[in-house]
DNA sequence: TTTCATAAATTGGTTAACCAAAATATTTTT
DNA sequence: AAAAATATTTTGGTTAACCAATTTATGAAA
């Protein structure tokens, strides 16, 4: 799911190249949705790469929605239009390797509203999960151990919680590199683990007690140092 | 990317077993961060798998960032610990399929703040970009085409303008089933179409005059109707 | 000519053999 | 005994042959 990105096309991956390739063969044949492609081997064949090469490319526009593969049948274009799928793929190409500050911007746009729904849409049983983490996390912090795993498998649990299996996915793919990048800048000290064990155990109340708007300004002043932190050092 | 979910392991994929066979592994062996896994040959015999579904199973979760392979050399845990690899796991095996509440839920809240956070970054390129796409909206409508395409390309520039690489790939990423699912439903009639041509025009120049409070605002009008429309659909 | 049955060709997916780099074991040299 | 050089094994990645389902082409029957 890596993706190099500069202008020229010569510094593109060969991945990259064929999947431009793909995009200026629907436009000159002008394929539309439910149209077949070329066989892979013919690609293959026709972009002179093997043919695993083509299989990647298509299963990346097939990640993105924009094409879909039938056993034994073909490849066929999506239900988006041309000027869809030239925009799209542009964006494919030009897709950045996310940054730090983009990762912490994302999580807390997303745990401001996951608390929100949580709060509306917990269960019972999720409530039993979301007071394990919370203990587990405890013990941790006053064992003085590094508890960052334990921290996040609270907020994750919250996500659960909320409902919403497009937030809980999101939340997912950030998270490891959220926990890389945490030992790397070294973000959490012990003080504010201390302090973070009250600071969840609020933002749980709020969650049990079914109240939205306070569950969400308690996840933001839970927050509040990390973003300021993060704010402030480059990359 | 696609998962299948029930309680019991009997109603697990193949893929989903393995995930499950090496999380227990991990456990049963302590086996910690930077750790080497079995190599791919000797898990195969040893869940009675092709190896091919091995290297599947660890691409989705080098996916997630819990394994990392580094070429003839070996499969790594990654470096986070034992309860999170757990945690995650867990998640990963109960993720559901996101329904279409969930992606417009999801849909809304990023572009809240990718409307805001372009007003505040975007450059004159990223304007220029707007515009063309604004002007082709604009165009297809009043030529009583569907534009849902074009709509959704002006929106996926203001990710873009956003210059936030995380929310802009999940922008990509919920955008095409939106689209299929816009078609499915009916969302978008001829009236707000039209209605749309202005709304984009407002939320474009707020964000040329960059104005993150306006820029905001309108595009939460702008959604309005969506919001209660699929509110109100189940599934 | 049309329709249906049959056979050949084409499809994406799968598997097993192969590859080069890396890691390890062995031998040789000092 | 230690160090260096060499051979062997092991690794994830790649490729080409294979598979079963499907589609298309062909021909026989109506």
């Amino acid at each position: 799911m890596k993706v190099e990105i500069l202008n020229l096309m010569e510094n593109y991956s060969v991945q990259e190249k064929v999947i431009d390739k793909i995009r200026k063969l629907i436009n000159h044949k002008n394929l539309e949705p439910g149209d077949k492609l070329p066989s892979e081997r013919m690609l293959s064949e026709k972009f002179e790469v093997p043919r695993s090469t083509i299989r990647e490319a298509i299963q990346k526009l097939e990640f993105y929605g924009l094409l879909k593969s039938i056993p034994q049948s073909g490849t066929f274009v999506a239900n988006i239009g041309v000027v869809a799928m030239n925009g799209m793929i542009d964006d494919i190409l030009s897709l950045e390797d996310p940054d730090f500050k983009s990762l912490v911007e994302t999580r807390i746009l997303l745990e401001l509203k996951t608390s929100r729904l949580a709060a509306l849409r917990r269960t019972e049983e999720d409530l039993v999960i979301m007071k394990d983490c919370l203990e587990a996390y405890a013990a941790k912090v006053e064992n003085g151990e590094d508890a960052v795993q334990e921290d996040l498998l609270f907020h994750l649990a919250i996500a659960r919680a909320s409902r919403n299996s497009t937030m809980n996915t999101f939340m997912l793919i950030i998270t490891p590199e959220i926990i890389t990048n945490f030992g790397k800048y070294h973000v959490c000290d012990k003080a504010s683990a201390y302090s973070g064990i009250e600071e969840h155990r609020l933002i749980y109340e709020a969650i049990k007690d079914q109240d939205p708007q306070l569950a969400k300004k308690r996840m933001k002043k839970h927050f509040n140092e990390l973003y300021k932190y993060c704010y402030n050092v480059e990359l």
